[in-house]
DNA sequence: GATGAATGAGCTTTCATTCAT
DNA sequence: TATGAATGAAAGCTCATTCAT
């Protein structure tokens, strides 16, 4: 179940390498991208606040990157990129598959705790994209879909059943998701605990159903 | 228990009376933007563009609405009212929690099915409103949220226990929310069923965990 | 010396009619008219703003102006032909030139303190006007240019020397339309005492020099 | 005596710095812009307009002023600022009061004679600038104000005096800013004779009175 | 007379992008 | 690599004016 090496980047943009030395100024340019894009979306970031904001030029920027489209791409790619790799070894662990979907669920919070801006973008931002660079980072949640959705199969099936997915584990996969895409609208570690506790309350819900979640309080 | 009246559209913008001889006008107007924004967002919604699509001029446009941001809360904050009053009087029918809570999924999807454009626009553009008119929206929303928690709770407690949220059952109102607007990412009617039949689901789900999920196939 | 007979404002508005019934009313509008120019200038003036500030449509404006501009000229075109009115009787009263130079000048800053916006727009909206109504404008603003020039005349050559203009009296002339039309960037009647006695100074500079102004302090 | 420093303009646009380098195209920027605003006001010049007088492109021009607003600020700044310097000098020449007011007499105009644009754009259009613009402007006219003010006292009131000024000290100056700024109305070179001659000609009205003009001739 | 609705033309400003240096 | 200068395209919005009612 070894899963095929992601596409490189330089398939969108060929025009132009990155060298290893280039890398950290890379990193920091998409980190305050993500933090622009983040707050007010992507149509409202404007290149030159983003060239402010780094204290570098304008027409600086176009050395990373070909376009504005194409700086959402790589901030989108390479973010889905690692989040799947993350959960792709999680899910290889041993365990249940109850034990497995809580790793997953909370492998999946904590990625979101670590890298708010970040994935903020790509589960928002995904339709900024153009046709191609869409097909691309659609093709990674595709698997990282496929990867939630046969997990629930063996919960709801029994782990004899294999991964086979069936309309309940698909459905209830994009019913997970919503659960944990939404919490970019109200989570606030202060008033709601660690993304850890709240790993635990979907599962217990997930699990037992609702009143399965006065076990977790 | 019967809800305060919400506060008036005028509130924000008292200079303008709509007479009901335009209401229709002003309906149709609103429709088509909510089609235009639904497709590409609120930014890449021009004004020229509905004007085109209206088949008025660009000016005439802006007899209807002081700004663009008007048009955004004229549309959020009707649509808005409109669910949380019929769901607000769903939640009035009697019946146990559970029954109670079905019929605010089933209501929220069915209302979701037949005001896509328009519901997508309150989820996904409540950003982009300014201070103000972002207040007044929320407003609402908060009140919406209240509503489900408060079934929750008694799903979770037992009617008995009243109304009184705890923490378990306004998280699970938060996933629960989740759940229920990611729809848009994903629902195609063809593919997954109808509406009511999704609410069947969720329901399933949440009362008896995912391998409850399994009765309802 | 009797004046010729202005010529009539429907030269310019040949079709339509103002009744004296709507006298009255067409004096308030062109009066509330006056102010906002006088505040912001013509162009800044918008014909939305006056019909708010009018308490009537936009659409009913156009019943007594046949434009903007026609707007503008009726506005200037009675407010000059009173000033010119008035400043003919007073130049016709007997009386040395010294005493006929002060009652022009007396008389010109009693008709601002009265109609200060209507003078403002005609003292510095002159430009605003179409070719057709300046030119109209224009040949009231020189005959009283003439007036004026001919009693200064008679002040600088004596009276004897009939009211011939000379390079002195007509260069003089126009500084003292400087002198008083520049009366609007700074009057205030609290800080600077009456027109009246602002008249008298003007009086003493001009026959006496600088240091005449000494006597009238 | 010594005139403290102006206030820089980058008091009010400290994010932009114009470079020595561009400093001669600002200047040919700035002195078409005074050329058709002194034609037309402020509000008729369009941005449009004055980029293709310029042959350069509309968004080209926003690389020089942030708004067309700063646009008129700062050709008011530059050009009361050079005013105000070059009087300050002449004032500060040895001589008796009459000479010196002769000397700012047609200091003023000469210097309306070689910056016609500018200065009208200064003298007319103050009040199209915004508050805080108009604040700097006005501080600089003021201490121009001044200037000739005290001269004046010293005509009045003899050179022992002192530069104390008083009732009449003050508002002769304001007649006499009135006859010089009045100019724009009405001068010609070809039919008026030289701005010297018209200086000589307003010292001896100062002076003597309107009679005192004959001997100017 | 009066007005709500509508519109063509035009305004200031912004944006992603390019290019000579 | 880096940047100042420049630009075509387009955006939101306003204005004077018209016209059916």
């Amino acid at each position: 179940m070894s899963a095929p090496r992601i596409a490189p980047i330089d398939d969108i943009r060929p025009s132009r390498l990155v060298r290893p030395s280039s890398q950290k100024k890379l990193d920091r340019l998409l980190s305050k991208a993500a933090a622009l894009i983040a707050k007010n979306g992507f149509n409202a970031m404007t290149m030159r606040e983003l060239s402010t904001a780094l204290g570098m030029s304008l027409a600086g920027l176009y050395h990373y990157f070909a376009s504005k489209e194409d700086l959402l791409f790589q901030l989108q790619y390479r973010t889905f990129a690692a989040l799947l790799e993350q959960q792709e070894k999680i899910a290889e662990q041993p365990g249940t598959p109850e034990e497995r979907l809580e790793r997953l669920l909370t492998g999946h919070l904590q990625f979101y705790s670590r890298h708010t801006n970040e994935l903020k973008v790509c589960t928002f931002e995904l339709e900024s994209l153009g046709p191609k660079p869409y097909k691309l980072a659609e093709e990674i949640r595709r698997r990282y879909y496929r990867l939630m959705a046969s997990v629930v199969a063996q919960v709801i099936d029994g782990p004899a059943a294999g991964a086979r997915e069936t309309r309940q584990s698909r459905h209830a996969s994009l019913y997970i998701f919503g659960m944990l895409n939404w919490i970019f609208m109200w989570y606030d570690p202060a008033r709601h605990g660690s993304v850890e506790q709240i790993g635990r309350e979907m599962r217990d819900m997930l699990l037992h159903g609702l009143k399965g979640t006065k076990r977790s309080g």
